[in-house]
DNA sequence: TGTACATCAGTGAACGCGCGTTCACTGATGTAC
DNA sequence: TGTACATCAGTGAACGCGCGTTCACTGATGTAC
């Protein structure tokens, strides 16, 4: 509630924050500009000196959620490039599976974008190509084709497990494209 | 705009198609009482003689999308039973990425059914098992766990490939999993 | 087969509500002298 | 360093709008005799 240009930086933090999180919970268009800013501790009337819109917020959020949900991967495997089996290993984790909120951005939210605009498209389009980059290196840079799919195929079973309802079978679907993706690293 | 109980029936049906399709285009969220009567040609106030609730309402357009996307695929196949190769691919097909609106619902919908309630991730979950039972039979039905990892690769395929802006990419993420998923079929 | 009446599919006005956005205002912050 | 003033972060009332849902009503349908 403070009026100094520090405090205005961190009000925008504390409401992209919420933003990227609550999107990634519930979906963007989950959001509401009111709810938003209360849970910011500030009223709605000063989103508009943060934000142009509530679609330029979600754009925004987007990014930041992409971001954060890359940023939690690379934590995971410390400052080391990125490890290919660690990374399917923890991707395909029942606790990312069970933690959307903090979780990749891609698998909760691709649907969501690929019926949003232009923007959010390229957004994550982006963020995917990195992914997809980090992986090919990962797996020696021979098959580019190869890191696509491993890509793909994670968000599918991520995605996928989060809908079963029977828990068994919701860890067993990760289990396999555990199994199935470990085993495409060994394959010439 | 009849008042006999085969025009109701009809109606309901219309009202239902319609739903169908637009959760498939634009998310369950997208669906709104008003304009989904209009574009049944009815008004607004009878909605409420076919279905309980704007949510009753979405479960059984779920479950008829469901079936649709499920349905569309059984006919391209012909009466046959389910061929893998055939299935993938024309489930990773351009056609079926450019046609959300009648394509597979798993792949449309997973995101938002993942968020929703317990009924509706059990209707959709009921659907991706029946989707793995098939291609389990059709590979054979000797490692169960293959036919799961082909179904979740398929989806997170035609998500991400929905995502990328550049149709390039987006083809060859389509490819890569199509290449990827029929070598599955030739290995022990 | 014809009539009288109950049923009920569909209509459209009305409701309370939450939404995104605007704006006049308040008062702390930061700056010019 | 102290004062006067411009800036601007944040407030909260107000706006028009579309939403889901209710309900009194209309008139065609279907049925009982």
């Amino acid at each position: 509630m403070g009026h100094s240009q520090a405090d205005k930086a961190q009000s925008r933090e504390r409401i992209l924050e919420q933003a990227a999180e609550q999107i990634r919970d519930s979906g963007l268009e989950s959001v509401s500009v009111g709810k938003l800013m209360r849970s910011a501790n500030l009223t709605h009337g000063g989103f508009y000196g943060h934000f142009a819109s509530r679609s330029d917020l979600l754009l925004h959020a987007l990014e930041r959620a992409l971001d954060a949900g890359m940023a939690a991967f690379e934590a995971k495997s410390g400052k080391a490039p990125v490890e290919y089996g660690a990374t399917v290993r923890s991707y395909l984790s029942r606790k990312h599976r069970d933690a959307r909120t903090t979780g990749c951005a891609i698998a909760a939210l691709a649907g969501d974008v690929a019926r949003a605009d232009e923007s959010a498209r390229a957004a994550m389009s982006a963020h995917i190509e990195a992914f997809i980059g980090r992986m090919d290196t990962a797996l020696g840079g021979d098959d580019p084709d190869k890191a696509m799919f491993a890509v793909s195929a994670m968000i599918g079973a991520l995605v996928v497990s989060r809908v079963m309802t029977d828990e068994k079978r919701s860890d067993a679907v990760l289990a396999a494209a555990k199994r199935e993706l470990l085993a495409l690293q060994q394959k010439e």
